[in-house]
DNA sequence: CTGTTAAAATAACAGTGTTATCTAAAGGAG
DNA sequence: CTCCTTTAGATAACACTGTTATTTTAACAG
């Protein structure tokens, strides 16, 4: 008999038996991860608790300790594609206008649909642990906030398009960050705040940014 | 002997005992708030304990419960003199002021001043707990988000004096307290806000309301 | 001195995150 | 097939949390 160029038979099924059990390891990983993410949604950040995950895949608590370093990694690593999906829905709205003006109010409608759509994350993730923003993911470079860049960007485009007054960027920036941010946490939290009033908000809001901004 | 009119020594000695009583109960009551209103303050909202409480004033924690009905109820006390000093210093920013335009702006400098001044119970109060806003004090008639009413009135103010374009009160009000808001959030929550960034943003705001408000 | 009342403490329950220890099953080597 | 090592997972435990039931303690009333 000779030997195969990738090794022995024995070699080949222990390596073939190395991945399928990587696999399973990865899939208990996964599922640890979607009923977090479920029970996340379902309950909230303050109702959030590692044995009711754990009871929900039907494993002991400290099984998760051996996929997941402790509480705050799992969450994060929920939370991480609330900010992965952000960082896109951002950058799909930017490019879906071509005039800069059109472009940045496309960025604000897109900014605030994401929070009132996804309203735990949201809070979450800009409100309640604003420590994840800095967090740079496992493997990463770059940290989640890295997406804010966007939005100085198409100020700056506007400015460069000479429709906004060539002023401060990050100024300018920061106050249309703190526009819609404070729009996005006044209705996901305040129970007077309905889709009407938001919406009413939003568009004098708009407007107000056109007239405050625009260069005529 | 002849009795007096208020009762017999026995009585007014029984009298002048439960008076003491009640206010060695007040004062333990001040104790525990004022044991609270530190811990809280030291601590944070998160690592707020009744427990903790407790070991400062050299109570068992049970004693609390004499006291208040739960760590809801001891925590709103406690900073519902936050919501108090707050309505204050917006009412009393909006007196400073003759000129309606400049109301407007000494209402919106005296919000983010106490929102950097006091972030721990801002935070708590508008972004953590803002249940607490529409709960109704024991004995009071109103919710301390009354005082929001303060911002309307100046921004109609604004309008009769034709100052503002006479459009929707409550929106340019909505869109007002979400800059405010937007601002305090993110430099309270974010590390990278510091206080010169805080300050150009807060300058930039206040001018492109002035020209995204006003009509020239 | 006795009976009542109220304050405070103790003990306990159900829950939390986390760590140390044990169990059981599977893999590899002889 | 047996022996050893590795490892995934479970159990038990620790130090916390808020909260409630029960018990002690002390002061007052008659």
């Amino acid at each position: 008999m000779k030997k195969s160029t990738v090794g022995t038979q024995a070699q080949r099924l222990r390596q073939a038996i190395r991945h399928r059990q990587a696999q399973e390891k990865q899939e208990l990983r996964q599922a640890i991860l979607t009923a977090a993410g479920t029970l996340f949604l379902e309950q909230g950040y303050e109702r959030f608790s590692l044995r009711k995950v754990a009871e929900r895949i039907g494993y002991s608590p400290t099984t998760i300790y051996l996929y997941f370093r402790d509480k705050d990694d799992l969450l994060f690593t929920v939370v991480d594609e609330g900010f992965v999906r952000f960082g896109q829905q951002l950058a799909a709205a930017a490019e879906s206008q071509e005039d800069p003006w059109e472009r940045l109010i496309a960025l604000g409608r897109a900014y605030v649909a994401f929070g009132l759509q996804h309203p735990v994350y949201y809070q979450l993730m800009f409100m309640q642990r604003t420590d994840f923003l800095t967090h740079r993911p496992a493997g990463e470079s770059q940290p989640r906030i890295a997406s804010f860049r966007v939005l100085q960007q198409v100020v700056q485009q506007a400015i460069d398009a000479g429709i906004l007054r060539p002023d401060d960027v990050e100024s300018y920036s920061d106050v249309l960050w703190a526009v819609v941010h404070g729009m996005v946490s006044l209705a996901i939290t305040m129970p007077m705040f309905d889709a009407s009033r938001i919406q009413r908000t939003m568009e004098t809001a708009w407007q107000m940014e056109c007239q405050g901004l625009r260069q005529h």
